[in-house]
Order: structure tokens, then sequence, then C-alpha cells
DNA sequence: TTAATTTTGAAACGATCATTTCATTAAGAT
DNA sequence: ATCTTAATGAAATGATCGTTTCAAAATTAA
């Protein structure tokens, strides 16, 4: 076995992540991420194959650090209540310290290619799925403890949270003011309880 | 005085807005405009100037249509909770009708634009501040009505409203189940009364 | 008819697009 | 040391980008 893979991937991704972020997939071009992640426009071709499939692995990633994040974040959270309200804590800590306004990359990513690039719309089916069967275990949860009514189902929530999150993650790009937005997000979860 | 402006400036606009919406600003061409507007390209530059201030155009009368669509379908109701199912109707009928699964052109383009683009920024900025205004306006004929709770104020409850619609519009790109979105809807307006 | 002005068509602008090619350099395995 | 494979650099690919140019055609007011 000759010459191993050399440069940090996750560094790679993370510089990459930045810039679709940014200026969005249609916005970055291969000069760009060349620029972003200090790797050869060879080797980009070589590592990711084309400048959508390094874009599918970006969002890929995204999601998983999203993930792993939030789960760092509800580890200790044994209340249904406390946990949602973390959930919308760390949606509005994130564009509390969004200093670029970018928004998420994943809302805007489905605003601008899920009717246009097949692979796109497969990936945010699956992200809305699993992002409703997460609200939907915690509105769940919080219904078993009585916390939360039972004037809709727990998968009914969790299509109104997951829509909700959607519109907050809209707001967030020209309203950054924190009480203002806290007071958006008391207002979405009072009809839980 | 010679030959004055031939085409229907209008219709031109119609032609570009369904472009831009279905492609968004930066997944349009030039040609895209040229074939669908059937204008020369010439004539794109003498009359609109640039693709951007084109574009612009296209965002604003994409506006003045969907208020005077609106205004056209609340000239009739004088409860303020029937207004205000009326325009979360209006666009749950959009989503529905959208065969295309384009979105809201003023969403994706916010989501798209305003961090990278100062015109559209502004633009973005004064949409907010109008759509606010206008619900801000319709909870307040309400709360003076005794039908809507006055648990926060008129203008928190706009925002809040905004956000939902935001998140709606989201929501509706790959979600077109029409029980599901209703009882979304239902769900957003019930913390109101 | 003539003068004024716009639309049109087609070509060209230089820049940039995503992607490919290929020879050179680098490094782990045998 | 040598074989194998990967990373690199630089150049080139052909296509397309937004925009400009300009002469010819079209239209209307004087």
């Amino acid at each position: 076995m000759p010459k191993v893979e050399t440069f940090d991937r996750k560094q790679v991704l993370q510089n990459a992540t930045e810039v679709f972020h940014k200026k969005g997939y249609n916005g970055t071009s291969m000069q760009d991420l060349v620029d972003a992640t200090n790797l050869n426009r060879s080797s980009i071709y070589n590592s990711f194959g084309s400048k959508l499939s390094m874009f599918m692995e970006v969002l890929s990633y995204y999601q998983s650090s999203g993930k792993a994040e939030m789960g760092k974040e509800l580890a200790h959270s044994h209340n249904a209540l406390d946990t949602m309200k973390l959930i919308f804590e760390m949606y509005l800590n994130d564009i509390l310290d969004d200093k670029d306004r970018k928004g998420c990359l994943i809302v805007n990513c489905k605003s601008e290619m899920a009717n246009q690039e097949p692979l796109i719309k497969s990936f945010m089916e699956q992200n809305q799925e699993q992002s409703i069967a997460m609200l939907e275990d915690v509105v769940h949860n919080g219904q078993m403890e009585k916390i939360f009514n039972e004037d809709q189902t727990a998968n009914q929530y969790a299509l109104y949270l997951y829509s909700s999150i959607q519109g907050l993650r809209m707001t967030g790009i020209l309203n950054n003011n924190e009480e203002e937005l806290r007071n958006l997000i008391n207002t979405v979860l009072k009809v839980l309880y």
C-alpha cells in the first residue's frame, strides 16, 4: 500500500460547508472551493467526484454534526418540555451566533434545489422524516408524562413543530432580536401544554 | 415621438417570474430569460438594465400581485378570525396548486440572497415590515373584537404568524397533503383564541 | 417624407463555469 | 530500493456566464 490520503477530510468538509452555507450551491464556484479547502482542484475531483457529490457529502456532514450536537445537548434532560425547550434554544443560539445571517444550510438548500435536483429532493425527504420522527418522540413522551395535551396526535404536533422550526430559521435571517425570538418560541410551544 | 415600447411589459414580467421562481436567481441564466420572454437579448438590457434589476422588478411585481390578490380576497370579510383563516387559506391554495413545488419566490429569494445582495436585503426588510404590519392589524382588530386573546401584543403575534407562514411555505415544498397542512394551520391559529 | 427613437438580430466581449488531462512529486509497502 | 498508488500543479477543455456593440429594420410624430 502506497501513499494514503493525507489531508484532513473532516477539515476539508468543514471549510467547504462554510462556503456553500454562505453562498448557496449555485452561488459557489469550484474556484471558491479550491480557495476554501486549500485543496488542489484535481484532488477535489479525485476525492469527491464532482461539485454536486461534494455538496451531498457536505449536507450529510452538516446534518450528522447537528444531530450529534443535539444528542449531546439533550443527554441530561429527562423532561419532555425541557427537551423541547432545549431543542428550540439550540436553534435560537445558532441564529444569534450567525454573524453572516446565512440561515440554515438545509433549509436554504431545500428552497434552492429540492424542486430541481432529485438527489437533493431525496435527502430532504429523509431529513424531514427523521426530524419529524424525533420531534414526534419528544411530544409523545410529553403526552405520556401528561405535560403536553392530546388535542393533536404526536405526529400532528411534530409536523407543526417541524414547520415552526423552518419558519424560525427563515425569520432568523433578518431578525436576530433575542427577546422577540424567545417570545416567538414561547408562542410556538404554548399550544403544546 | 417615434416607436414606443411594443411588447407587453406585464406579460414579460410574468414569464420572467416563472423562470426565476422555478430555478432561483443564480440558477437562472440570461439565455433562460431570453427563451422565456421571447424578447431579444438587447431588448432585455434596454428595458430592464441588468439581470439583477430585472429580478428586482420581478420581485416587486410578485409582491404587489400577491398583495392585490389578498386585498380582493379579504374585501368582504369583516371578522378578524375569518380574515386570518382566509389569509392562511390563500397560502394553502398556493401550495396545493404549485405543481412544480417551487415554494414562495420571496421566501426562496430571502434564503438565497438576503445575506449576499444589499438590494435584496432591503427589499426583504421592507417586505417583512409590511407583512408584519398587515398581520398586526388583523390581530389588533381581533383583540378589539374580543375574538383573539391578549396573552401577547398584536405585534408579537404578528411576528409569530409571519414566521409560521414562512414555515408553512417551506413545509409545502415537500408536503402537499391538504389534510395535514390544514391541521397544521389550525394548530398555528389556535394560540390566538 | 423625413426625422427621431426603439426593437431586433447577430456577433462578439472577456470572464468564469465545471471538469479533464497528464506529467511530476511524494510516500507507504514489499 | 523498488513498486504502487495518491496528491499536486498547471494547463487546457469546451461550454456558458452576463453584458456590450452596432448596423439594420420598424414605427410614429412632425
